[in-house]
DNA sequence: AAGATACTTAGCTAAATAGCTAAGTATTGA
DNA sequence: TCAATACTTAGCTATTTAGCTAAGTATCTT
């Protein structure tokens, strides 16, 4: 049997990622991240909106724990939290998995008809 | 070089399967369509809410792609349609292998500077 | 010290979302 | 045929979200 991952306790974790993906302004924040650190200023600069809206974005990512950052002087620099981004992928694996372990069962009861009745 | 999984073109299909899963009912609803197809009220009878509020939430995931259905008599029957989901794999996938190909990338330039300073 | 830089806060608007109730339609079972 | 079942439609409300502008604060740079 396919028990979920960790996952009933902390059920508004993956909400708040998912969520947070659903934006692709905040999705190309995460795609320049994986590659390393940047600054707000660095982030924002491809984004065709104000500045305290593009912040918005960056706090939704942060509230959701898939991004952190320090400040140091005036420079914001951000960098990405692993963790959530590995339990979404948990929950979609979980998924596969039942859905995977459901084709073989109709595969095999499907055998088992076709040896029955040829 | 890691390119993108297809993605360009159909940005919004990320957009939307993300967001319906954002929201704990419609993920209680994939995590039983996993196991197989069920009747709306099948769907419905674990939620405490107005069955409407229910068929706004199976809309999304309709409207997302990630659940289809058919209705033969006054029954609608939902099932699972993988695609959209294996979508979401493939960008948690890509995102994960920029990450781990940087990490590598720190680690040998990290060995690098051992070598020559010890 | 003054100006430029890099955010940050405040406050507004329009649109989308989640929830509800009430009432309607189409099938099925008795 | 009549009542129950299984949705379905319509319409309302409250909250959240994405966007904007204007103005503010804290650090550099010269």
């Amino acid at each position: 049997m396919i028990l979920p991952p960790i996952l009933h306790p902390m059920q508004s974790q993956l909400d708040s990622s998912f969520s947070a993906l659903s934006d692709p302004t905040r999705r190309a924040v995460i795609e320049r991240l994986v590659n390393g650190p940047a600054s707000v200023s660095d982030l924002a600069s491809p984004h065709d909106m104000a500045l305290p809206t593009f912040m918005r974005h960056l706090k939704v990512l942060e509230d959701s724990g898939l991004v952190r950052s320090v400040k140091k002087g005036r420079v914001r620099t951000c960098h990405i939290e692993a963790a959530p981004l590995m339990e979404l992928q948990g929950w979609l694996e979980w998924q596969r998995r039942v859905w995977d372990q459901r084709l073989d069962r109709l595969t095999t009861l499907a055998e088992h008809i076709n040896r029955n009745t040829s």
